[in-house]
DNA sequence: TATTTTGTGTAGATCGGTCTACGTTTGTCT
DNA sequence: AGACAAACGTAGACCGATCTACACAAAATA
């Protein structure tokens, strides 16, 4: 009935345009070596035959031509804000794009990661991995690899982050010119955590802003990881405090997990701003909604997507000392931060 | 220095084990034809060697263990839910999932699942693709597709969905039940719109309610399409209508769109739901956030996506005739619907 | 005992590209 | 004109698996 058409191979193309396979190869990864009259008669068979190479063929000795994003977290809609400057680079020099998600756990994340290498990734853009630098070291040495979200030095491969230590002053800065003292942060005490992780380096960046401001004494760290769920019961246990221990504002570490505090808190009566600011970090779509307007600061995700990807596709062409790039976040003051009522 | 160790091939396997190539890969395949003495010895060799088949090798010939999951638009968290599902389902049978996000519009969609067919997937995942059925059957014919979040029937591909006449029913109900009267619906008037589309099937299901409840006279669409920007639109055209004109309940059509109409609603000083009832669908994580509250439809989207890998997997193990599901969804009511004040 | 069946293992083609090595033609420089 | 290099094309190995066809031995049947 309706015939299944057979897909048109190098070899076709080849007979059609009569010259070698080897030729057709030429023209189409541009290598030298091709006339242009044999390029232009090559090329017309190919669209007379809807030619499209094998992605996957090309792969067994060549660039396979795709470039891998590990996630862990789909949900976290700034990593989707990465994802898509990433691509836009990517698609731009002819390369495709695929993402990967892996479930919580270092395990899992090993094997999300082996999974793309079997696949001949051409190269890895990891979004905020777990597990220790010199894991990723052995990895960016087997393969192309850049990293957002983890801060450098690195030796084997590139790094693009926020610079959270500037972030972190940004929002105690904030806090502390609208009069308050006692700031307490969400602080990601992960047990596995890195020297170059965001959650590392954002909480240095509270302790010094705190101190520089004179206010060491007040340094509260409310433990737990980022996600929402931990920031719930973060805001629930901040609401079980005393009143003459809680603090007046928050910096909630991340978006995320500042919404989930704002949340428990909102529910146990706890009034935003009145009883007490927040400021999250990222600035994902949901802070935005006015109803909330969650004070937060902006590390702008594209650019920062657009940024690895570009060091990641120079990388693959074969530059081989690392870069690390910082991008400057920039404080966005809404609705969830005011002068504290006390 | 540091020495690139080179990856075991088959071919070091069958040598270090003794055996033919043919045989490790018999071993690998779980085929036919293998005692139990050399499966062990292939297995002990595999391990002391470290060895991980090439899944793109694997793909020349035979699986990729490859399932592509297409997207739209991965900060609609609704879809991360479902690509949750898939994964869990995949990874138990040994595939691996890769995400690749289009950007908007016909032409990009094609370009993405061509790519996805030239890395040879094993079978494709559609969430809410654009595009006429006739080029779905298409591509069902050429590799194994299951479309979520479209209505079948179609005869070469399988689909999951909610059930959105229900779903629709659900809503006009509950508002109805409220005392509403005048309720309208933001109606995704997208051009290229098909058969099988929720928004059509949304929109049905609406009109069918309103007329059960002897309220066809209100039927009323507010063109759009789906997503942030465009509720804003919709929700600034509500709040510019006369208030005679205007409704005293929404259906969002997803819960995208209503969070936008409900931002711009709040901006232009309309309260929600002392002047206007909103009510989503999908149960999107930020429908959650307590200040918001959105009531809204939730479609168990785990369950939708464990469903959907599943009827893939028995696609690509051979299954032809196609089937199709409905996932029963159910109402969720926080605080954007309640009874109107007038 | 001769013949068939069943179970195990192997050789070698194959998938669709890329890449190296080399041959042929053409152009340039003494 | 002869020597040499540059430009263009091709043959055939190669990447790392799978898959078909077949050889061989042991077990079952006649």
């Amino acid at each position: 009935m309706t015939e299944q058409l057979k897909r048109a191979t190098i070899s076709d193309v080849a007979d059609h345009a009569g010259v070698s396979r080897a030729a057709v190869s030429k023209v189409l990864r541009n290598a030298y070596g091709v006339s242009p009259a044999m390029r232009t008669k090559v090329e017309e068979s190919m669209a007379l035959l809807n030619y499209r190479p094998l992605a996957l063929a090309r792969g067994m000795r060549g660039n396979s031509y795709t470039l891998g994003v590990f996630l862990v977290d789909l949900s976290n809609t700034f990593f989707s804000v990465l994802a898509e400057g990433i691509r836009d680079v990517a698609e731009e020099l002819g390369y495709q794009v695929l993402i990967g998600q892996a479930r919580q756990g270092l395990e899992a994340q090993q094997k999300l990661i082996e999974a793309m290498v079997d696949r001949r990734m051409d190269g890895l853009l990891l979004i905020a991995p777990f597990g220790p630098n010199e894991e990723l070291e052995k990895l960016g040495r087997s393969i192309p690899v850049v990293v957002l979200g983890r801060h450098g030095p690195a030796k084997h491969f590139d790094t693009v982050a926020s610079d959270d230590i500037a972030g972190s002053a940004l929002i105690v800065d904030h806090l502390v010119s609208l009069g308050h003292e006692r700031i307490s942060m969400l602080a990601n005490t992960q047990p596995d955590s890195e020297p170059g992780m965001p959650q590392t380096v954002r909480r240095h960046g509270y302790d010094q802003a705190m101190e520089k401001h004179g206010l060491a004494r007040y340094i509260d760290h409310v433990p737990g990881r980022w996600g929402t769920e931990s920031g719930l019961e973060a805001g629930r246990s901040l609401a079980a405090r005393p009143l003459a221990q809680r603090p007046s504002a928050l910096h909630g570490g991340a978006d995320v997990s500042a919404l989930g505090a704002y949340t428990a808190l909102f529910e146990a009566g706890i009034h935003i701003p009145d009883d007490m600011s927040i400021v999250g970090y990222d600035n994902i779509p949901a802070t935005g909604l006015p109803p909330i307007g969650l004070s937060t600061v902006d590390q702008s995700g594209v650019q920062m997507g657009r940024q690895a990807a570009e060091l990641l596709l120079s990388r693959i062409e074969g530059r081989t000392h690392s870069e690390h790039v910082l991008v400057p976040p920039r404080l966005i003051v809404r609705k969830t931060s005011a002068p504290p009522r006390r």
